[in-house]
DNA sequence: CAATGTGAACAGTTTCACAGCT
DNA sequence: AGCTGTGAAACTGTTCACATTG
């Protein structure tokens, strides 16, 4: 029945960092009671070329119809169901300083299949402390609370703190990290890594800054920047390899 | 004097977002004594190939010694002075939340060049606030407050008050913006934005679970998991584009 | 006939291998 | 002898152009 779905080869990184752009704009127009989009208003919502948008959704099977385009509810629904949203992954936040309690807050973070389990700090100050029905504790108390094994380990410590809880979120049987940490982790091969580094964000919009030098729009890379707009939106790629 | 600095051409933006992680390694190997680095062991601490290392390096301008090394402080102030660490670059942040406040706290988030002028929200219970010298005001008040041109504009509001803080920070002169709301922003086409999208972060982690599905270590991209260590850096590159 | 899906050309990065300094 | 700097090859991702299909 279902139009033939989860295409045969690996998806590559670049588009599965798009994908939930895209899904975020089908939800969108969806919602406002749009039923299908074309490939062309997506890459215009997404800031990126229609090609990409094509080649991107045709990693997902063939869900698209010629003529018409994608159907919005299904695009939604497929998205999920690679990105592994269907799925329930339970997460550990270590490190529950404004960082860590910025991603317990922030809607959209910890919806959809990312299920809060646990929540660590050496602090204090905050240990004993109930956020979002979970208690800060430290490490070692950790296991006896967990019924079953941590899926995603966020690392949300200072640098000077971050491979050890690196080291404790693999053993307790985390195979995928994402590090704020500005630190380089060592971990075992099989552990995916994400690294989420804010002062290099910031550096890498200086250096361009610099070498831009108000050479408008000169920005050699994507920038679609597509028709007829006073403004166009600022296409952005997310990234990181484990 | 000066080695041959400043090279001629423009980095590429994978290198780019690679030089602060071997400055930061280069600054603690000097820190503790060590003058010179070689690529090898800079690939070894920043998880990549010293292949790699050496073209991101040969950017700078020459600064390395054959059968030497590079030098480590010459190193540290070279990526300053590409990065643009060196000048002067006023920063507002709009959303003080969680995030926002986990931003002005981070140790080495706004350091060096990177020099908080303003802090917006339109929260009543926020507004007058006084964080690090600086007092939490809405947008209309801060021209008022400011004595130069925003160079750079930090968004961390909810994805429903993005659009308009990209707005009102391209009025007060930012070239740059740094969005961590889930959201694509509109902007004219000589703004660089970048995305930092928390959630896209999770999904990609959570895609590659699904596919790598326990075939340990097959991450196909990079990975360069050296040589004999019972444990290897996770190499990690951090992405996005204006 | 509008809009997808895709082979082929193109562009940007990474890896390799080694020539060239120190 | 050791280690950088760099062309050339390999690879990965993007853009183009169009045949294909509903």
């Amino acid at each position: 029945m279902a139009p033939e779905r989860q295409r045969s080869g690996v998806i590559p990184e670049p588009t599965v960092a798009r994908l939930p752009i895209y899904q975020r704009i089908a939800a969108e127009l969806a919602r406002t009671g749009q039923a299908t989009v074309s490939s062309e208003q997506l890459a215009a919502l997404a800031g990126v070329t229609a090609a990409k948008v094509r080649k991107d959704l045709a990693h997902l099977g063939k869900l698209g119809t010629r003529g018409t385009g994608y159907d919005a509810a299904q695009l939604v629904r497929g998205i999920s169901e690679v990105m592994g949203a269907d799925q329930d992954w339970p997460v550990v936040i270590v490190g529950i300083g404004n960082l860590g309690r910025a991603l317990i807050n922030a809607r959209g973070f910890l919806a959809r299949g990312y299920r809060l389990v646990g929540l660590v700090d050496t602090d204090t100050r905050i240990l004993g402390t109930e956020i979002s029905g979970h208690t800060v504790v430290r490490f070692d108390e950790l296991p006896a609370r967990l019924s079953e094994k941590v899926a995603i380990g966020i690392i949300a410590t200072p640098a000077s703190a971050a491979q050890d809880a690196a080291d404790q979120l693999v053993a307790l049987g985390a195979g995928s990290l994402l590090n704020f940490a500005p630190t380089v982790l060592m971990t075992p091969p099989h552990i995916r890594v994400r690294y989420v580094d804010l002062s290099i964000e910031l550096q890498v919009l200086s250096h361009f800054a610099l070498t831009d030098h108000s050479d408008a729009g000169a920005m050699s890379s994507v920038g679609i920047q597509p028709i007829a707009a006073p403004w166009a939106p600022a296409a952005g790629e997310h990234g990181a390899r484990s």
